[in-house]
DNA sequence: GATAGTGGCTAGTGCCACTATCCACACATT
DNA sequence: AATGTGTGGATAGTGGCACTAGCCACTATC
């Protein structure tokens, strides 16, 4: 980790600065280990932005917040932007996540980021042809209630905030990565069994 | 969608270029449309780069690649490119990710890049601190399992092979965006269940 | 007293997805 | 005939982002 990166990161928020254990010695304690890690790790793995980095910087050194709103914040974090909403069925995609939502029962807000980003994938799915592809919505949903259940119970395991809040990150944002790899190596998996042989 | 941006993308070899009908005048056919959809739906909805969706392009145009093949190009584009592989405990996740192919039972090759960017996403929740993370693991994998046979089935319904291939970038890479706000929702309703009273 | 470190600042780099402009050409309109 | 419009092909420029380099005044250490 070269010093002008850490320079950088410090002036963006994402690093309090090193204590000045003297004017040409600043020390940066095993918090500031930590922290950096915690960049990298969303950085690199998590690939989120520095913004979003901030922000979440932001709500985790923020003791009002709750666990709730923090994990919203992170999952904020992780939604790319979508600029162009000129999606053409994306009144009607948004009607479907609407429908799943009160189907499943969940408890999420309307506008919420990620209700909006499925909306638009299943615009995109659809105006690429494959309406079919919403039969599938059902079974995704079940494996994703059971991944949140798994994700929530390690982050009730911790006790100490400072642990819980980075517990709920990791879960988060470096889950979302290890789950993909490990849905493309089942689908590798699967493929094989049922491809491998036509090769 | 702008006349320089289509020429972009034929220049970057996304797309063939329009058939003249008269020197000035080429006519893009309903398959260019088509094409230039799935481009965008890879682009703003996957999260490919430009030169990973010619690498899954060229696949889908090649008639002699398998259907296992394809879903392995596509997963490779997925990947993000980690030039940082120098992370301490890179071995032992790298055991760790055998252990669980071993254990699954898992066609997986050795170097698969989604195996590797597992290993890299365990070496950093272990450098995180956040070691006791591997024993979700497993709980992970049963559900990625289960999508992973969802989505196979989703492919097995077609029949025609122009179909089929777009069906698997569809399902794997748009599939992944689909899955991950399901799973972001699915935590928002869990986590307000859990800790939504105490704010 | 030269060295090397500090924070703070401005500006530059490299990558990437476009985007703008220019080219020679050919038909269509005026 | 003259002009305009559209084609593919090429080069170069734009804007955003994650750094990266260098300068500044200052100061403890070698």
């Amino acid at each position: 980790m070269s010093i002008p990166t850490i320079k950088f990161y410090v002036r963006e928020g994402l690093l309090p600065a090193g204590e000045l254990t003297s004017p040409n010695q600043a020390s940066y304690g095993e918090t500031h280990v930590q922290r950096l890690r915690l960049i990298r790790a969303l950085l690199d793995v998590g690939g989120l932005s520095v913004a979003s980095i901030r922000e979440v910087i932001l709500a985790i050194d923020d003791p009002e917040r709750s666990v709730h709103k923090l994990l919203g914040t992170v999952a904020a974090g992780l939604v790319p932007r979508y600029d162009r909403e000129s999606h053409a069925g994306i009144e009607d995609a948004r009607k479907q996540v609407a429908a799943l939502i009160a189907a499943r029962g969940w408890r999420v807000q309307q506008g919420n980021p990620a209700s909006e980003a499925l909306a638009v994938a299943l615009a995109a799915v659809d105006e690429a042809g494959h309406g079919a592809f919403t039969e599938v919505l059902d079974a995704y949903a079940d494996a994703a209630e059971r991944v949140a259940r798994v994700d929530l119970d390690y982050v009730a395991r911790e006790v100490a905030r400072e642990e819980l809040v980075e517990s709920v990150v990791v879960g988060t944002v470096i889950g979302d990565a290890i789950f993909s790899a490990l849905r493309r190596m089942a689908q590798t998996d699967a493929s094989d069994r049922r491809y491998g042989q036509s090769t």
